[in-house]
Formats: structure tokens, C-alpha cells, sequence
DNA sequence: GTCTATATAGCGATAGAC
DNA sequence: GTCTATCGCTATATAGAC
């Protein structure tokens, strides 16, 4: 910090990146100013706009990296029987979320502050992923291993169900991020019927 | 709307409480100004602060009042079976916070803009809220018509899954509120090993 | 690439008239 | 109870020097 003058574009970029993402997840994005994220970095308000055309571009732009990052990480294999795909997934995204929990709050909670056309873009890329986990259930579904009154909703419940993992978990805390899977499994198991 | 001059004291006080609630759901509590507020009321700007001493005592107003509400209208029956309770808790828990979005956004989301003496009370009585529901599995743990690894954490994780039902839930959309519940509660249900 | 300086706009909150 | 007017401050974004 406290850094003036001299040029480190190498390392800027991905600096104001994760001072951006650090303090929208905080406390929002209409509540940070550019100031403040160029205070965190050490340059000068105006330095950031050497990186990004304006703050919504920021926002949308560690949006959009972290959904693509999630769809990627996301290997299925769709040879295996739905239930080991389901606690795969399962354990994925819990890890995944506590990993990169204030990614995930943003993405949530800052869509309304996306233009909207670039609330399209993500809304499609959160879609995508929803639909992984549909596959999945439709599968165990046909296989009869599984058994919900509806595909969609059941995966948006678990969904909403794992994400929220991030609400209270506290690393270092009563239980372990291994064990917190070992739970959510049982009680994502039990709910789809299997 | 467009109002100017002229005292309307019996109804501008709930205005300027269902304008603010409105917006800050909307686009987040430091998004939104205080003058947006009182145009949408009709007022001036100075005119709010007739009724609130300042912006963050109107936020705290907004989620306390929801809160206490929550709490009031859940009415459990420890005399009934203990899934009887948890099924008229999750049929509650989904009506309620469909017919309460906003606040439940609010709740959730504004958490981080209160000052943290504002914070702890709110939280204070979420985790009433949630004991609510633990007491409930810890009934039915003793019966043994439950079976769940752990109390406290299947309670945050049904809150997780059932709140959820707001981001995607349009009335007139495919499923009825009747349906959902339905749908839901065979979710929780599974979950709980029942 | 980063700085300083600034244009232009909006903010929360208050004072005093009616 | 509401208005008008305003204080003091901060915001995003840009221009031009280095």
C-alpha cells in the first residue's frame, strides 16, 4: 500500500481485481468508490481507468470470470451412476462456494446492479450450471434411483440448499469443510428419494 | 405521486416505509438516496426526516420490523407430532416469504450496511428464528421419526433450501404457491430421513 | 502507467419560513 | 408537517503532464 508513482502494470490489474471483489462482497457494490478500491491497490482513482471503462464494467467483469470459472471447473461423468454424480456435485459445490465464498455472495446480490444486458449474460451462465445438476437428476430419475415430483425445482432447492452453506460456515470452526460435505450429502441423498 | 405542500402525517409515515423498502430491495440500500425516496412518496427530501432521524435508522426499522413479525406469526403446536410441526413450519416458512420478499432480501442482503450494535440485534433474532426450527428436529430426533447428523446445521441448511423459493418463484408462473409446498415439503421431508 | 487537477453531479442532513 | 435553500462533502469520470 501507500505506493505513488511508477509503473507496475503487471501486477495492477489483477491487484485492483481483488480489491474490487473484495470490498463489493463487503459491503456492496453502490457502497465502494473507485477511490477506495485505488486506496487498497496504492495508485490513484484515476490509475483504474487504464484497466476497466467504469466501475460496471468491473463488476461485471468478476461476475462473469467467476461464473465461467465455476462451469469449468464442473467435470461430470456422465458414464458413472447418477447417485455418484449427484454426491460429486454435491461436494463440489459446497467446496467451491466456501472457496470462493465472496465471489459467490457477489454474484448473487449484485445482479441487480448489472446493466441489462450484461444481466442476461449471467443469468444465462447461472442457467447453465443449474442444468448440470438437472441432467443429473434426470438421469437418476430414468434410472429410477432417484425419485422428486419435479426436476427444475428440486434443483434449485439443492442449490439453494448447498449455496447457503456460505451463510454461516467459518473456517476453523466446529466442524470441517470434509465433514460439512458429509452432512449436506446425507441430507441431499435423503431429499431426492434415494 | 407529484404531490407538493400539504400535511398528510396518518399516511406519509407508511409510505416512506413501503418506498424505501421497495427501493432498497430493488437497488440495494446505498443505491438508493434519500430524495429518491421522497419523490416516490410525493415529498421533499427534508420531509423524511420527520420521520426517520437518518437514513440507517430507516433501514434498521425496515428489518427489525420484519423480523419481529416472522417471529410473531409462527405459531408451533409442540403438542402435535413433530412432523406435523415441520411440515406446517416449511408450508409457513415458503408462504411467508413469498408474501414478504422484499424483507426477505433486505434481511439477508443489508445485513453488512448496519452498524454493528443495529447488527447484533438483527442477528439475535434470526438465530431465534432458527432455533425454532432446531427445536423442532431435536423433538423429532427424540422420537425417532427424525435422523439427522446434525441439528444445527440441517436447520440452516432447510432455511437455505426453503428461502431460496424467492429466486425463482413468479406468481402466475407454472407451479401455484399450494404446489410448491407440496413439492418442498417431499424435499424436506427426505432430507430429515423421514 | 500513473499522477494531479478538475468538471459535473449527487449525496445526507439541517435551518428557517410557512 | 412540509417546503425551499443550502452547507459540506463525496462521487464517477476525464484531461493533460510526466
Amino acid at each position: 500500500m501507500a505506493r505513488t508513482r511508477g509503473s507496475k502494470a503487471e501486477i495492477t490489474g489483477p491487484l485492483i481485481r481483488e480489491a474490487a471483489l473484495r470490498l463489493f462482497a463487503r459491503h456492496g457494490y453502490a457502497a465502494v468508490s473507485m477511490r477506495q478500491i485505488a486506496r487498497e491497490v496504492g495508485v490513484q482513482a484515476g490509475a483504474l481507468y487504464a484497466y476497466t471503462p467504469d466501475k460496471q464494467a468491473l463488476l461485471f467483469d468478476l461476475m462473469e470470470t467467476h461464473m465461467q470459472r465455476l462451469l469449468a471447473s464442473w467435470q461430470d461423468d456422465t458414464a458413472s451412476p447418477p447417485l455418484v454424480r449427484l454426491e460429486r456435485f454435491v461436494r463440489f459445490h459446497i467446496a467451491d462456494s466456501l472457496d470462493h465464498s465472496d465471489s459467490v455472495f457477489l454474484s448473487y446480490m449484485e445482479l441487480r446492479n448489472l446493466s441489462e444486458v450484461n444481466h442476461r449474460k449471467i443469468s444465462k451462465l447461472r442457467r447453465d450450471y443449474e442444468s448440470k445438476l438437472e441432467s443429473i437428476l434426470r438421469d437418476g430419475q430414468q434410472d429410477e434411483v432417484i425419485g422428486v415430483d419435479d426436476i427444475r425445482l428440486s434443483a434449485m432447492a439443492l442449490i439453494g440448499m448447498l449455496t447457503a452453506v456460505t451463510n454461516w460456515y467459518r473456517a476453523g470452526g466446529r466442524l470441517d469443510q470434509q465433514r460439512v460435505g458429509d452432512i449436506y450429502w446425507g441430507l441431499a441423498k435423503g431429499a431426492v428419494g434415494a
